[in-house]
DNA sequence: CTTGACCCTATAGTTGCTACAGGGTGCATA
DNA sequence: TATGCACCCTGTAGCAACTATAGGGTCAAG
């Protein structure tokens, strides 16, 4: 069996990724087209699957639709440096770094608030007053 | 002087808010719409000034659009209990929690990945392995 | 009057999907 | 053959929370 086919059905089970995204994926150019049965139904191929997996890794990591796209030409070019491979993980890196350090600033923030409030009306609520001018 | 009148600009600036995202929040109908001069400007009043000062500290404490909507209306009833914004404020401390708790796993996984990469071609980038099938 | 900062409305775009509408295909079963 | 159900298709609009763009009016100082 050199050459097997799957169904858009098949590639979403397989990777744990929707029909509508897969076809979302295409539409924007990360996918490349696949053949057509008589019926017109998508047709993968193995190739297909592979990348999609790329794709699905590399979003589950929080990598950006145009970053993943970045990456998937680079990692076409085996003999390249992968020097712009590392720079774009070390930017993603620094951003979820500082998503971490901005939630925690919120949390704390947010938690000393909500600490203060001992349920009474909302006249008196620690909360609202937080808030408020 | 017992009315004060405010430009959106003033609005702006006071609560470093941008001039389209007051109309934008007046559209979803967070702020009421003020009065107009006669050259049709909007004139706000002092109470307008606070409205905004409390919707944008919420915002910047990540309460959605429709908590924020939530927390206003219970802020204008005095003699309610406070329960419903405790159950607000805690449901959405969880939800930071939580986004907290996702990041540092992808943070952790996304450093290991790049901690292994040497430099040198695409064919041999632990980043691409890893993202690959 | 001119100019520049500010204001106005309406509409479309951003990011990454996702929902909905309406219709076709494939296959198993009666 | 007919039916039913799961799956497929395209096109378009929606979601959250803004933000950009287009085109035009207002205000106040010089």
């Amino acid at each position: 069996m050199a050459h097997e086919n799957f169904s858009i059905g098949d590639l979403a089970k397989a990777t744990k990724t929707k029909v509508v995204t897969i076809r979302y994926y295409e539409r924007i150019g990360l996918l490349p087209e696949p053949e057509r049965t008589a019926g017109n139904y998508r047709s993968y191929s193995a190739a297909h699957l592979g990348r999609l997996s790329f794709i699905r890794r590399a979003r589950d990591l929080g990598f950006s639709i145009e970053q993943v796209r970045d990456l998937l030409s680079l990692s076409d070019q085996r003999d390249r440096s992968c020097e712009a491979v590392d720079a774009i993980a070390c930017a993603h890196l620094t951003e979820v770094d500082r998503k971490i350090a901005d939630l925690q600033a919120l949390r704390r923030e947010l938690g000393s608030i909500i600490d203060q409030c001992g349920c009474g009306t909302i006249a008196e609520c620690r909360i609202i007053e937080a808030l408020s001018p």
